[in-house]
DNA sequence: CTTTGTCTGTGCGTTGACGCACATACCGGA
DNA sequence: TCCGGTATGTGCGTCAACGCACAGACAAAG
C-alpha cells in the first residue's frame, strides 16, 4: 500500500501544492502515499515522532488525554495542513495524541528529511510556519469555544471543520467518537445530532453521517468557525 | 521611561538570556526597556504588530474577544517568553488582543529587526520556535481545561501560572478582571477565591491579592498546570 | 434465525455555572 | 465627614450538561 509520489498527487495536499518546484523535486522521492484506517494512532502523547504526515483525503484529530481517561480535541488536520509540527519547531514531541478521525490517504515523510528541508529556509520553511500559526488560531478558538458555547454550536463547528477537509459529504463516525473528540457526553451528541437531523441539516445512522445542508449548519454555528476559516484563508489561501 | 538595554537587564527575560553573545550584541541596541501599566493594550485583534515584546516583570494576557463582548484568555506571557510571535511566523497579525495583566517592565523591539534576526536562522531562530511550541501547549491545555475542569481548579491554575511569572507574591487584580480572563462570571470567582482564602492559600482585598501558600494552590489545581510547566521546562529549561 | 455486540434514544435526579438583583464594605476625593 | 464609585458577598430561580440506567434497533456472525 506504498508508492512514491507524483507531482499531481502531491498537489492534493495544500501545503505541498504551495512549495517551489525546486523544493518539490527534493521532497517527492521521500514522500510515501499510504492509507490510514479509522482510529489509527499516528503518535502517542510524548512519543518521539518518526514521520511527518501530509494528509490528502484522511483527517487527523489532535487529542489530549487526561489522567482519568477523558479526552478532548484541540484541533483537526486534513489536506490543508500537516501532522507533526513539533519536528521542525524543535520539540520533537508534543503532549497530545494524533489519531485518524476519518479514514483516507496521506503522505508521510521521515522526520530527518523534514528537518533538512525546513532548515534550508525557503518557501517551504515559511509555509510551515504560516500553517503553524493557522493551527494556533484553530486551537485558540477551540479553547474559547469550549468555554463559551453550547454543545449544539460546537457540534456544528466540528461538522463544518470536518466537512471542509472531506472529499465527500459522508462522514464515518459514531456519536460516541464525536463525543470523545468534543470532550462531552455521548448523550449530549445524541440530542444535538437529533436536532440537526430534525432540521434537515444532516442524516445519520449507526456511524454513517451525511451532511445534507451545509448552509443550515452554518446558520447554527458560533462565530468561532468563521474566525478560523478566515484565518486559514488569509495565511494559506 | 525609555533606556537602551544592558546585557544584565536583557537576561531578565529567559529568551534573551538564551541567545548567543553574537546575537545579543546585534539585538541589544534595538531593545528598549519600558514600563507597562495594568490594562494597557499592546495590540488589538487583527491589528498589525509594530513591535515584539520581551517582558521582564510585566505579565501579558492573550485574550479573545467575542462579538457579544465576552472574553476568554488563551495564554499568558511573562519573563519566560515573548509577545508577538505572529511577526516571525509570517502572519503579521493574530485575531486576539494582548493586554497587560500585571504592571511591570518589558523590552520592546521593532518588528523589522525581529524579522531580520529571525531570518538569520541561528540560536535565536530556534529559541523562538521552541517557545512557540511551548505556547501552543499552554493554549491547548487551556482548551482542555476549559472543557473538563471546574472554575475552582481553573482559578488555581491561573494563579499558579501568574505566580510563576511574577517577581513577588502580590498580584494587583480585581475578581472582575480575573473573571474576564477565565471567561466566567465575577460571582464564580468570588466563590472560588473565598474558598481559597478560607483554606489559607491566598488573601485578598479590593484588587490586591497575595499568594500565601503555593503548595496549597498546587493541591487544588488540575493536572493541566503541571503538563504546561513540564513542557516549558523541557523546551526552554 | 438466533445471538451477540454495537449504536442510538430516553428518562431522571444532580450539579455546576449562569443571570439578575441587591446588600455590604471599602477607598479616595470634595 | 460625607459621598460616589468600585469591589466584594449573597441569595434565588434557571438551565445546560452530567452520570447513570436501561430500552430499543440494527448489523454481522454463527
Amino acid at each position: 500500500m506504498t508508492t512514491t509520489a507524483t507531482t499531481e498527487e502531491a498537489a492534493q495536499n495544500h501545503l505541498l501544492a504551495g512549495v517551489s518546484d525546486e523544493e518539490l523535486a527534493r521532497l517527492l522521492p521521500n514522500l510515501q502515499l499510504i492509507s490510514l484506517p479509522l482510529g489509527e494512532v499516528l503518535y502517542e502523547s510524548g512519543e518521539k515522532m518518526d514521520y511527518v504526515y501530509f494528509p490528502t483525503t484522511a483527517i487527523i484529530s489532535l487529542l489530549y488525554i487526561m489522567e482519568n481517561g477523558s479526552t478532548a480535541e484541540i484541533g483537526v488536520v486534513g489536506n490543508d495542513g500537516m501532522v507533526g509540527i513539533a519536528i521542525f519547531m524543535g520539540g520533537d514531541t508534543t503532549p497530545n495524541r494524533a489519531v485518524v478521525q476519518s479514514a483516507g490517504k496521506t503522505f508521510k515523510m521521515k522526520a530527518e528529511m523534514m528537518k533538512d528541508e525546513f532548515t534550508r529556509g525557503g518557501r517551504f520553511h515559511n509555509l510551515c510556519l504560516r500553517y503553524t500559526q493557522a493551527l494556533i488560531t484553530q486551537i485558540s478558538q477551540t479553547a474559547v469555544c469550549n468555554r463559551l458555547h453550547s454543545v449544539d454550536q460546537q457540534l456544528c463547528r466540528w461538522l463544518l471543520l470536518s466537512h471542509d477537509r472531506l472529499p465527500s459529504d459522508r462522514l464515518i463516525m459514531t456519536q460516541d467518537l464525536i463525543a470523545n473528540m468534543l470532550g462531552v457526553r455521548r448523550e449530549g451528541i445524541t440530542h444535538a445530532a437529533k436536532r440537526l437531523q430534525n432540521a434537515g441539516y444532516i442524516s445519520y445512522a449507526r456511524g454513517d453521517m451525511t451532511i445534507l445542508d451545509r448552509e443550515g449548519l452554518e446558520s447554527g454555528v458560533c462565530e468561532c468557525y468563521q474566525v478560523v476559516r478566515t484565518e486559514y484563508d488569509r495565511l494559506l489561501g
